[in-house]
DNA sequence: TATCAAAATAAACAGTGTTTATTAACTTTG
DNA sequence: CAAAGTTAATAAACACTGTTTATTTTGATA
């Protein structure tokens, strides 16, 4: 019975194949301008194929977005080897907005757009998000066994944290930091304000 | 010669009726679910007539990113009688963070959907961006003029302050908070973390 | 080889932003 | 007041969009 299997086969192939070609148009062009008609173009087969491997267009970018989410937990896996947690959550940040500002189209579908989230049942989890938090919350945990942060709610620096990093990649992205650019504000200097932010003021709680 | 006048007026009131209605809807049933013609049917006129008044989709939507930027800064006049400069940073985010909260779908046209700022030229000035971001940065300077924050770029400052607010907005809006859902993170609890940033962390500098 | 199930598609539906050619309304002029 | 000219409004079309349905093609099984 190896014909089944080859079939299986055959249609995970094929999912894969939409869903490489289409995050490949995608961050190419940007979502706005690639359609489920470019996608079955590119791949040589009708649009209504497209529709025999994802219900619609939200779960196709949802699969891509946990795509997403698979590549900054590898790249945030990294900063494991690092001793002090101060340290990594630096490092943390730094990945984060490194992927950010590199993959914006991949942000984009990870943590502004509305499509991923449609996706998801009013009352369902969001798994991949929470995976990426738990990360952040167990590195301020770390802090807080060395004496850091003092009496406060890890979940709640969690989110701090995260609006900030987030706050920074969001305006850039979406192209609001241009108040800064008639004024002489360091562009791009993110690091920097993420040291201010964590090491000047954070560390004083 | 009153008569060109009056059809001055009326062009003048047939614009501000569209916009009007425009945002109604916008702000009834979302960005994504409202096309031309539903605005041009609500107001019983064919959608042709729209673009007797607007350039294109983008156009109108600017104009009513400018009006958003109008009620915000109507907000944000009101601090203006508060004396300490520390509590005018903290009242002026709990502006912005209510006016994000109470007001989604404009927020989301000022603050994250691209279609405003692609109306803008590649080098041209984002004009409401900047007095709202130059708002904030008086706020910070005269802070330092009270001696806190020494040293620093007011600037960045403004920048960084921006992000924090930005982030926890744009994060709520576009129900990425969902990460806290399962967690016991007191939910929407923004002008407590305001207060550990503002007073408790950023006061260090 | 005939039958049957699965995969792929052509065509259509209902919607989108936008443009163009035509009609209706109103102002100005003879 | 009627004719000419100007402006405002529209009907209809264009080129798209996501999605569904009925039909055809393909390939495995009996």
């Amino acid at each position: 019975m190896g014909i089944s299997e080859r079939k299986q086969r055959e249609k995970e192939e094929m999912r894969r194949l939409i869903l490489q070609t289409a995050m490949r148009l995608f961050t190419e062009r940007g979502f706005e301008s690639v359609s489920i008609r470019n996608i079955a173009e590119e791949i040589e087969y009708s649009p209504a194929t497209i529709y025999l491997y994802f219900k619609d267009k939200n779960e196709l970018l949802h699969h891509l977005h946990e795509e997403g989410f698979r590549v900054l937990h590898l790249q945030m896996q990294r900063i494991a080897q690092l001793g002090d947690p101060l340290e990594k959550l630096m490092a943390l940040s730094k990945v984060y907005i490194d992927f950010g500002l590199n993959h914006p189209e991949m942000y984009d579908l990870m943590f502004i757009l509305n499509a991923p989230m449609n996706y998801l049942e009013e009352d369902e989890a969001w798994t991949e998000g929470e995976g990426t938090f738990k990360f952040l919350v167990d590195v301020i945990i770390a802090c807080q066994q060395e004496g850091r942060f003092a009496g406060k709610n890890p979940l709640q620096l969690a989110l701090m944290c995260w609006s900030f990093v987030h706050g920074l990649v969001s305006l850039e992205i979406r192209h609001r930091t241009r108040v800064c650019s008639r004024m002489q504000l360091p562009q791009g200097d993110y690091m920097e304000m993420c040291r201010i932010y964590f090491n000047e003021t954070l560390t004083k709680l």
